[in-house]
RNA sequence: GCCGGUAUCGUCUAGGGGUCAGGACACGUGGUUCUCAGCCACGGGACCGGGGUUCGAAUCCCCGUACCGGUACCA
């Protein structure tokens, strides 16, 4: 048996977005389930869209994701380039020989030309082909004109006899589609660059790839690629067609539905683990109840006979809950690192400081869990940098005894409770002298101290503020109000 | 229009000639708790429609419908 080579080819016209990341994540599932290749080809013969920022951000979003590949324009390999604008020569010379056997030929036809002829097959409710018309042109008197400088594009010859073009599909079964609705495609644009399903064939040869794993919308374009496989003697790979990725309203999933791009999902604070294993899920089960599954162990059990043959819609909760799973997973750490860009977005935290991203840390418990992204976890912990004196003073008249507790417990704490030790201590305290207790007790502290109504436990946000505001100015931490402030400012205004 | 593809809870899916049609997310109720989130428990919720085959169809076949894709000198 050859060694099964797959590839991902994207096209470099803008973000990676989550249905092609999620086909390069199969890809890249299957290459390793079959201890395989994976080849990363940039299809860029589209001058007027492709551009090299497009190249660089999609291999940088493949490799936040995970996804890694062994042949490639970055790390090249045996069959490089790697970049369909590279190898224009091979897809002319292979357009010469086919004309050269008479499976192709120039064609002179105007667009205008041409798109009336589209109109007319529309208006006649006939599938719109090319009428072949350059067809019969002499291919001595053709080389001529294209000697002489008129501009032609290159058809292919699609064969006279119509027959049906059976393909077995790795993931929907026999696909069956007949000739004769195929008119002859151009394989060589007059500007000289190759077309897509032309090209596609030629690299897909040339690095024997063995397995095409793309989306459904090249699911009609295969016919014509076995056509053009047969016409230069090359085999066909093996095909699989992954459905679509739709929006909630059950169109494309596109800008209107919100994030549709890897580096979108990445900006609002999702993990790299947390979306790949998504994708996963969209189309593929592990046939199990199992959800959260990791990559490595997703790459043990895929498989393409178990993946879904119609579209799915996206949907960001799901994805969330998962994410929620992964930041609980991650260790500390690492989510700090991630986190930090955040704070200092925020304001919270200045930047490259070790004691910022100490304290950080050690806020992490008081988030992550409680949050969907990254991207909640400063303003889940706001109260601890930015405290309103008034706004808080308001809350704890709202208070049945709320002005009783606080003043109890500015009066019992002196200094900094660094601990939940330390808190219980004082909130034991504040009840003796008070005999608040429960609700009638902690409800206050809690609005006084953070300002807020809800948010983390207590005996969390209260060591975390007081620890914030013990931090020396040097910390690069932004000036933090210790607890023992705040109970004495709120009972100051409230008495 | 023409060609192709697809169809199980709101969503992702498991299953598949006889099942209480299973799970997850979301939703609802209750519990835990000073509060929110979380967590735990419970609950409501689906086989697109019509024919056929069959003792029996959600499952197999046909037709229809809906949706998606293609119909390019985009990929």
């Amino acid at each position: 048996m050859i060694a099964p080579r797959l590839r991902f080819a994207p096209s470099p016209t803008g973000q990676l977005h989550v249905g092609n990341a999620r086909t390069a994540l199969f890809n890249w599932l299957l290459a390793k389930r079959l201890g395989g290749t994976l080849v990363l080809r940039i299809e860029d013969t589209d001058v007027e869209r492709s551009t090299p920022e497009s190249e660089r951000a999609i291999i940088e979003d493949l490799r936040w994701l995970g996804l890694t590949w062994n042949e490639g324009p970055d790390v090249s390999g045996p069959y490089a380039p790697y970049r369909q604008s590279e190898r224009l020569d091979r897809y002319a010379r292979e357009a010469q020989r086919l004309i050269a056997h008479g499976d192709a030929y120039y064609c002179f036809c105007s667009p205008e030309m041409l798109e009336a002829e589209r109109q007319a097959a529309h208006a006649a409710g006939l599938p719109p082909k090319y009428s072949g018309r350059c067809r019969a042109i002499d291919p001595a008197e053709a080389a001529r004109r294209v000697a002489s400088g008129e501009p032609a594009a290159i058809r292919f010859a699609v064969p006279g006899e119509p027959r049906d073009i059976v393909f077995a599909d790795l993931v929907r079964g026999e696909v069956r589609v007949h000739t004769s609705i195929i008119g002859d495609p151009v394989i060589i644009r007059r500007n000289g660059r190759p077309q897509y399903n032309f090209a596609v064939v030629i690299d897909d040869a040339d690095m024997a790839i063995t397995h095409v794993v793309r989306g459904e919308d090249h699911i009609s374009n295969t016919p014509l690629q076995i056509l053009i496989a047969e016409a230069i003697a090359v085999p066909t790979p093996a095909f699989a067609h992954l459905s679509l990725v739709l929006g909630p309203d059950h169109a494309p999933l596109s800008k209107r539905h919100g994030a549709t791009s890897v580096a979108e999902f990445r900006a609002r604070g999702f993990l790299p683990e947390a979306l790949v294993n998504y994708l996963a899920l969209l189309g593929w089960s592990p046939g199990d109840d199992e959800e959260i599954l990791p990559l490595d162990e997703m790459a043990r059990r895929f498989e393409l006979s178990r993946v879904s043959h119609s579209a799915a819609v996206f949907d960001v909760a799901k994805l969330a809950w998962i994410n929620r799973h992964y930041m609980k997973a991650a260790t500390s750490s690492r989510l700090v690192s991630d986190v930090l860009p955040y704070f200092q977005r925020a304001g919270y935290i200045a930047e490259g400081s070790d004691a910022a991203r100490a304290f950080v840390e050690s806020l992490l418990p008081m988030a992550v869990g409680s949050v969907d992204r990254l991207e909640e976890i400063p303003e889940r912990v706001a109260f601890v940098f930015g405290w309103n004196a008034d706004e808080a003073a308001r809350l704890v008249r709202d208070e049945a005894d709320g002005a009783r507790a606080v003043a109890a417990f500015a009066e019992v704490v002196r200094g900094p409770l660094p601990d939940r030790d330390a808190f219980r201590a004082a909130a034991a305290t504040v009840r003796e002298r008070t005999s608040l207790k429960g609700k009638a007790l902690f409800h206050p502290l809690r609005v006084a101290l953070t300002g807020l109504e809800s948010g983390p436990e207590l005996d969390l946000a209260i060591p975390a503020i007081d620890r914030g505001a013990a931090l020396p100015a040097a910390a690069g931490v932004a000036p933090i109000v210790s607890c023992a402030e705040r109970a004495r400012a709120v009972t100051r205004s409230v008495t």
